[in-house]
DNA sequence: GACTATTCCTTTGTCCGACAATCCAACGAA
DNA sequence: TTCGTTGGATTGTCGGACAAAGGAATAGTC
């Protein structure tokens, strides 16, 4: 159970066999501070996390192939790989079609519905996520209201129109209201909004699903609203889309109370708590355009 | 390369050889969809943390060893290994003490630096974290105007002391700044805020270290603040606990702004982005440590 | 010469088998 | 009962193997 100290002491070669951490506890001197023993499997991860960090490895970079990485950093490569797999999980490597792996920035909608599903398992209620976006959702609004672009207006639009086809139908909007809103948070520009306010989108829109059956006009009331949130966007008016969307997402929770479900049940863990886009799914849902390099 | 084609279908006993995929290309039936073939590690992966998510498998429940484990999913342990590895590092799972593995909900610091992490390897500005926290921070003293308990005053309380200590003796006080302000979100009882801002918080903060050499009495404005917010929670005055965030806010950005850094920069990566604490490291203590690599 | 089919080399995914260091729990001694 | 001993169970690491895919270099074709 070999384990390693130091990771920077990684002597370079195979053989080497990582320092031991025996106490040989008969000697003399008493009380060393109880050192933090790491598996050389996280000594892996860390040590290509920080490479990534602080941009010695670039996101785009390849990376070694498994048994050459093992090589350098003298750990079997079974070891190896278990470091490369938390890695991936984290985001901070990706496999690019078939094989190599590459550096990598974590994308928005893995953190994201990682956040969400701790969310569930934390019993996050419908009234701790509406708070979250009644501040971010208005405040997204107005932010988008300056920053929006024409081709981010036709995908509002576009979005809108299948949003009042689907409430027509009948059928289920919730993904596209969810796709509204990401629409207008991406064009406010700022990741650091996308990531605070989706974890909870991801949760609470979904609510529309158990409160239409009972409140058959709410659709149309959703509907309506995203009509004038969009109006207000495309004619830069802050002021009136940041109102129209806080109107919006009292509402939300009105229909919800009025629908008689308790607001302060944890929500369901059956609701979508989508995982991440797998590989090409069609993706209905907000695709996070990395970010354009500014 | 055995892939994986139905996680359902595990046989049970080790002796079982996975679906293979291999065409075949000769028969006369055109195109299938291709399927989507997810290495076995990550099916491991995949099964047990829908085991969790769906509450078959609860919070603090001890998982099989690996060996069992490894059994029951008809793979080699060190394929599931990985899969466990993938689990560990999305905090689904956690080593208590020594070795066991137990079902667990993931831990709201570890996902926020995580997600710290990727904010800055997306580049992020100062003015796009202050644009989030502008909203986040006196929402929250709002929020916990009405919810905070004495405990947490006291809490608020020293920490308060401490910095205004730290402020006299020109040392950093940014680990006190981001516990005061996670104090107060944690008052609010609700964990989807927490998440929200946290991530921010952790970016922002410390660019106080960046102006306090060029703005000596920064430091005191900033307990100011502090201090006039603490008395309004104390006395449960919502709205004035939220003026006086915002004003906080604001002003943190003007100092910021009259240090003459360029307030729509990328933040540096070199900024405290604290690792989850790790073991039982002493909280507070800036554990920026693991960043000293020059 | 451009294009395609073949072949060989790499790399990844999985599996097997082993072994030292620990941990844990049952057992026996004080 | 309490405490040290002992063995089995479990984790961390290592070594080696091999099939499936991808990729690149090569040979063959139009």
């Amino acid at each position: 159970m070999r384990r390693v100290v130091d990771r920077r002491s990684n002597a370079k070669a195979a053989g080497v066999k990582l320092a031991k951490v025996s106490a040989d506890s008969e000697a003399r001197e008493p009380h060393f501070a109880k050192l933090n023993v790491a598996p050389a499997y996280r000594v892996v991860f860390e040590t290509i996390e920080e490479e990534i960090l602080s941009g010695r490895l670039r996101p785009g970079d390849r990376l070694p192939s498994e048994t050459a990485l093992a090589g350098q950093l003298g750990v079997n490569r079974s070891t190896a790989r278990e470091g490369l797999r938390l890695l991936e999980q984290t985001g901070l490597v990706r496999r690019e079609g078939g094989r190599r792996l590459f550096a990598a920035v974590p994308r928005q909608d893995e953190l994201s519905s990682r956040a969400s599903r701790a969310l569930v398992l934390q019993q996050v209620t419908f009234r701790e996520l509406w708070e979250v976006l009644m501040v971010t959702e208005p405040g997204a609004a107005s932010l988008a209201a300056e920053r929006i672009e024409a081709e981010e207006i036709e995908a509002l639009e576009d979005n809108l129109a299948r949003t009042a086809e689907a409430v027509e139908a009948g059928r289920s909007f919730t993904q596209l209201d969810i796709e509204f809103h990401s629409l207008i948070a991406e064009a406010t520009r700022n990741p650091a909004w996308l990531l605070a306010r989706e974890p909870a989108a991801l949760l609470l829109f979904p609510a529309a699903d158990l409160m239409m059956p009972q409140l058959p006009q709410s659709g149309h009331r959703l509907v309506e609203a995203h009509r004038r949130v969009l109006l207000a966007l495309k004619s830069g008016k802050a002021g009136v889309a940041e109102t129209w969307m806080r109107k919006h997402i009292v509402d939300f929770r009105r229909g919800y109370e009025m629908a008689g479900i308790g607001i302060d049940l944890p929500i369901d863990r059956e609701e979508a708590v989508p995982g991440p886009a797998r590989s090409g799914a069609p993706a209905a849902a907000a695709r996070t355009k990395t970010r354009k390099k500014a």
